[in-house]
DNA sequence: TTGCCAAAACTAATATGATTAGTTATAATA
DNA sequence: TATTATAACTAATCATATTAGTTTTGGCAA
């Protein structure tokens, strides 16, 4: 009965790695502990269980996100900035589908980390926007959009939506512009 | 042993109710036995086993869904029927959220009766597109914009993705006409 | 009408996974 | 070196999916 030396946070890494592999839904607490070299009610000294897990992991991808898109912007303002943040934010949820998932998958339950984290990530997008000098509600209503368009396309991506034989990058440079060129627009009308 | 005159299309029908109001994680071979007053492995008369279940409840909210956005553009053109579409589309999803939740968990997998359904709703986009005169490319390369948005609008929401104190039909007319005014930008430009 | 038969439902059994309770070994430290 | 917290373990329970094999029923043909 050798100590694996395991932590929490090992458990998050190996859960992620796996949930990338082949799926969040197939990662279990069996295929979790079969990975570490461990039985499965081991895992329980590390975490309360796989709802728990999953919350964590949600956190985890919380954190990875908000510095990928952070370095993202380092010195750009403006169209550039955005369209900067958006490829890391695609490129992060084709990169890591399963720990994506875990990310969108936010049970509505309170956590007071997982809250600090999601509004990290909002005022980033926040800050982008001053730029643009829309107003606080026209500046909420446009983040509404790029999330929803980068969530939309990232998951679509992964769940083989889009099948049409053409190329995804061209696409996402054409939604985003054109995104963009209607802010634009709006501004001047 | 009474029988309950059982057949495929009354298991989608429970099922659908079952994953609306509880989710589609939570649609379970048990407790849809329960609902319709039989035990689990008389489900397997009529489906192949869970996996079959969720496949062909994914066609059936894609057919739901083709009558649906079909039924709100009739009678209707540019952008105007673009954005009926839109909100058809994600009153749908809003109405239906476990079923729509099955729509795209799309397997991979080759199914005739799948591909018939996605390329009926695609036909959908691409011919309310037509007034725009883009050409082949960049019809598809808006038809995933669109996709996009409206996706990742409909699962952010489900997911409780927009906590700020703001409200959604605003923000959902604000990007379809942001990004309705980008195409029509692109044109000119 | 009566008997046959395919279909639909059933019971019993197996396998996998989550979880809990209670036990044992180990590593750090007093 | 002895103590102790803890990481890992075994054993057991519960829920679910699924398979195998059995029973009943309802419709249809003789």
């Amino acid at each position: 009965m050798a100590k694996m030396g395991l932590d929490r946070q090992a458990l998050l890494v190996a859960a992620a790695e796996l949930a990338d592999a082949s799926g969040l839904d197939s990662l279990t607490l069996a295929a979790l502990a079969q990975k570490l070299n461990v039985r499965s009610p081991s895992l329980y000294n590390h975490v309360k269980g796989l709802p728990d897990l999953r919350a964590a992991l949600t956190v985890y991808c919380l954190h990875l996100l908000v510095e990928t898109t952070r370095n993202a912007v380092i010195g750009k303002s403006g169209d550039e900035a955005i369209l900067s943040l958006c490829e890391a934010y695609l490129r992060f949820a084709h990169t890591r589908p399963g720990l994506y998932e875990a990310f969108y998958k936010i049970n509505t339950q309170q956590d007071e980390e997982l809250d600090t984290a999601r509004r990290e990530l909002l005022d980033l997008f926040v800050r982008i926007m001053e730029p643009y000098r829309l107003g606080d509600r026209e500046t909420l209503h446009a983040i509404r959009g790029l999330r929803s368009l980068l969530h939309g396309f990232a998951t679509l991506e992964q769940h083989g939506g889009f099948q049409m034989d053409l190329p995804l990058d061209a696409s996402v440079q054409y939604v985003l512009r054109t995104f963009l060129k209607g802010m634009h627009a709006n501004k001047a009308g």
